[in-house]
This record gives structure tokens, C-alpha cells and sequence, in this order.
DNA sequence: TTTTTTTGAGTCAATATGACTCAAAATTAA
DNA sequence: TTAATTTTGAGTCATATTGACTCAAAAAAA
């Protein structure tokens, strides 16, 4: 991973004000609040079926894009004047995370969202509202869940080798990995099975490995605390 | 702990529809979500200021107790009306769970909910819609929790014994724990502090302790897993 | 006074971890 | 063609942690 830290946004232009948010949008009447978000994601990314976490509710009584805007602008056209009150409203967000590979992503803008774009996370804080909060909120909830799930295997192929997924890793948890002992504490959870031979170009040819179907994925002896 | 493993439910009856659920309600326009969630459950347990976690959302698009009703039947009173038309709706749950000295709770029946309850949680199959699956999701996000966030501690007094702890995380995990290595790495941690001895009753005085304000309260090595 | 119960402290083998070295397989350079 | 370089797989070893114990101290009960 070259740089896996950055965040899909979306910018809104209303007259002079500039809204860098999250993805985000309606849950449907008769819609499922999973369905709403999966609907969401595949507008703005094309990505279907892949793995994502729901890790906050953020649901302020004040949470409104209001504060962010210039009050006493004129707002003209009604596509503008329809967008106003929409950022007036009061917001409750269920978030949910997914991490994906940006180099295989074509952003594109939605219904409400003028622009979609890569943020790099240490720019973070350029978002509105409370925006920022709820990146930091799922980096948080990242790294409290890597030991147990693989929400990381959206960023894997289906046959992939050690050394990739030791990069993947390391990216997510930000610290190098000692290789040797990462490939014993991996193999020794039985999580992953070796399935054939990277025949591809590079140096030495390396094994390749699939996550064990239906397999406990866990990296910690569950419920285990040292007592 | 004698036997913790129980939760507050709520009976609703209309006619001869009888309904079991867990304690909820609505958030209104201008209230933090977890401001409602707080006085609903203020109001049937008379509860302030514990510790809660917002574990999960169930979001369903036909997440309703109109499917639990039986429909040709006459709802006659305008309360039995009005309550019809809650049930019928969809709901969308954004669900909170917290531990309590159920000895200390005294139950109160709430605006919406008849009569309030304990039930003990090998019963909560008994549940309408899908709250048993809520509960299920709220005892396997405890699980999942309990290496690094104090839950717990809304079980005990400010000042408690090594034995006490030790009873009530046994409790949690539903297994027994070896005293001395317990002790062990409960002391390792540094989460809590000598702070006195019981003096009370029982046999051997314990040394009373007390967890150590604002510090650190995980179980485990954050972000090491044996590389 | 003796026994029983409960709590605090310690031992020790087995296991896991952290920090390494070394060799094999392929590419690249000489 | 050979040597150097890079990447991957395998192994070593001292240290730290864990799991299963024993033992003694303090108080109540016999």
C-alpha cells in the first residue's frame, strides 16, 4: 500500500459556501438502513458486495449543515434553495466503514454531491460538521476490530500472498511487522490455507494463500485476557 | 453474581395480542439520541449517569410489530388505536446496552410500555419482532468489548474487592477465572489501585481497590497480536 | 484451641513473543 | 556465465506471559 490513508468526500457549492462531507443520503421509507448505505456506496463507487462495518451513530440534536452556511446569502435557483434546506435539516448518521482499494475505484457525483474525490486523512479536519469526528471515529473502531474480523479482505484478492497481507496489515496498523513472526503468528491460526504458487514476475516466488471459508478469522484467543 | 443474566422487557397488550419487548422509544425532533435513549431508560429504571454502549443499529425495511398483530381483530379505545398505529410502523433501532445490579433497579411501567419486567435471558425467544436477535448481537458485542472498555463498572461500588471483580468478569464470560492469576494480571495492568481494606464482615479482611481515574482500562496489549 | 473459609503471595513448567540469522529462488548486474 | 541483489521461507534463542498449581495469613465458626 502506497498511501491507504484517504477518505472518499464529496463536495457541495451553494453561492460562496463549500461543503467538504462524507458520502452520505437518505434511508428510504421502505428501504433497509443497509440497503440505503449499500445504494449509496455503489452510486458513488460502483463497489457492490463488499464488506463494510456500521461502527457509530452520530445523532446530536444540533448536528445540521446550517451552522456551516452563510445565513443571509441569497440562494436563487431552487435546485439551490431545495439543497438549503436540506443541509438545514437536523442529521442522525449511522456510519459505516469499508476499506477498499482506491487505485480501483472511479469516483463519480451524486444526486446531492457535486464532486467526489480522494482526501488524503491527515486533511481531515477540512471537513464540515462534525465530518472529522466520525473519521476519527472509524479509524478508532478500525483498529478495536482488526483482531477479530477481516474487513480487510476487501483490500486482498481472492488468492493472495504473505507478504501482501502483511503490507495490508501494517498499512492499517501504521507500524512495520516483523516478517518471520508475522508469518508464524498467521499460519499458526489456521485462518488462511496455502492454495498454489505466484508464478508472476519479481524475485523469489511466493506462496499463495485463500482465507479459509467460513473460517474464525479472530487473531486473539477469544475471550482469553491472560486469566 | 447470583444471576446476572437477565433483561429488562416491556409487555404490551392490545386485545389478545400480548407483546414482550425490550425497553424503547422514540427520539424526538430536537433531542440527542443518546439524550433519548437516557430518559427512556431514566423512566422505567429510574437509572442516571451509567455507562452505555451503542452496540448495533437493526435497520430492516419491515422491521414493524404489525407482523406480531393479529389484524381482523377491533381495536376499540383511542389509546388501543393509537398504539395499533405505533406498533404498525416501521422501526428503525438504534440499540444501547448497559450492565446493572438488577437488585438496585426498581421497574417501572413507561408512557408506551404496560407493565416492565426481568427476564431472565434463556427466555428471550419469548421476545416479539427480532429482539431476541438484538439481545444476542448486545451479549456478543459485551463479549467483544470486554478486553477494553470498563462496562462493567456500573456493577460495582467505587470501592470493591479483587474477589468482587473477579466474580462479576466470571459472570461476563460465563466461566470460572483462577483467583491468583487473575489477581495477577489484573495488577499488571495498573487499571486499579489500592485504595483501603474491607473491614466488614465475611472471614479474611480484602483489600479494597478502586479504578484509577482516566487511565487505561484494556485487557489486553492494544494493537499487538504476537507480531 | 482447632477447624474452616477466604484472601494474598509465590512457584514452575509450558507456551508465546520479540529479535534475530540463514538459506533458497528468482532477477539484475558485471 | 557468474556474482551480487532482492525477496521469500524456515529456523534459533533469550525473554515474557500464561496455566496450573501450592502455601500461608487472617478472620469466623466449631
Amino acid at each position: 500500500m502506497k498511501n491507504p490513508s484517504t477518505v472518499i468526500v464529496n463536495r457541495i457549492s451553494i453561492e460562496k459556501s463549500d461543503f467538504v462531507v462524507l458520502p452520505g443520503g437518505y434511508v428510504n421509507q421502505n428501504e433497509d438502513v443497509e440497503a440505503a448505505m449499500e445504494r449509496i456506496v455503489s452510486e458513488s463507487t460502483g463497489l457492490e458486495k463488499i464488506l463494510f462495518k456500521q461502527f457509530a451513530v452520530f445523532g446530536g440534536a444540533n448536528r445540521s449543515f446550517g451552522n456551516n452556511l452563510v445565513h443571509h446569502k441569497v440562494f436563487k435557483t431552487a435546485s439551490e434553495k431545495a439543497m438549503l434546506k436540506w443541509l438545514s435539516k437536523r442529521f442522525v448518521s449511522i456510519c459505516y466503514l469499508a476499506l477498499v482499494d482506491y487505485s480501483k475505484i472511479k469516483l463519480k457525483p451524486t444526486q446531492f454531491m457535486d464532486t467526489a474525490a480522494w482526501l488524503p486523512i491527515n486533511q481531515v479536519k477540512k471537513l464540515a460538521m462534525d465530518h472529522a469526528d466520525i473519521v476519527k471515529s472509524a479509524h478508532d473502531s478500525l483498529l478495536k476490530e482488526m483482531p477479530y474480523a477481516p474487513i480487510a479482505s476487501n483490500l486482498l484478492p481472492a488468492r493472495f500472498t504473505l507478504p501482501e497481507l502483511q503490507a495490508l496489515v501494517e498499512s492499517i496498523l501504521n507500524r512495520t511487522i516483523d516478517r518471520p513472526n508475522f508469518r508464524r503468528k498467521i499460519l499458526s491460526t489456521g485462518m488462511i490455507a496455502k492454495v498454489g504458487v505466484d508464478s508472476s514476475n519479481k524475485r523469489r516466488p511466493a506462496d499463495l494463500y485463500s482465507f479459509k471459508h467460513g473460517r474464525n478469522t479472530s487473531l486473539i484467543d477469544e475471550y482469553k485476557f491472560g486469566f
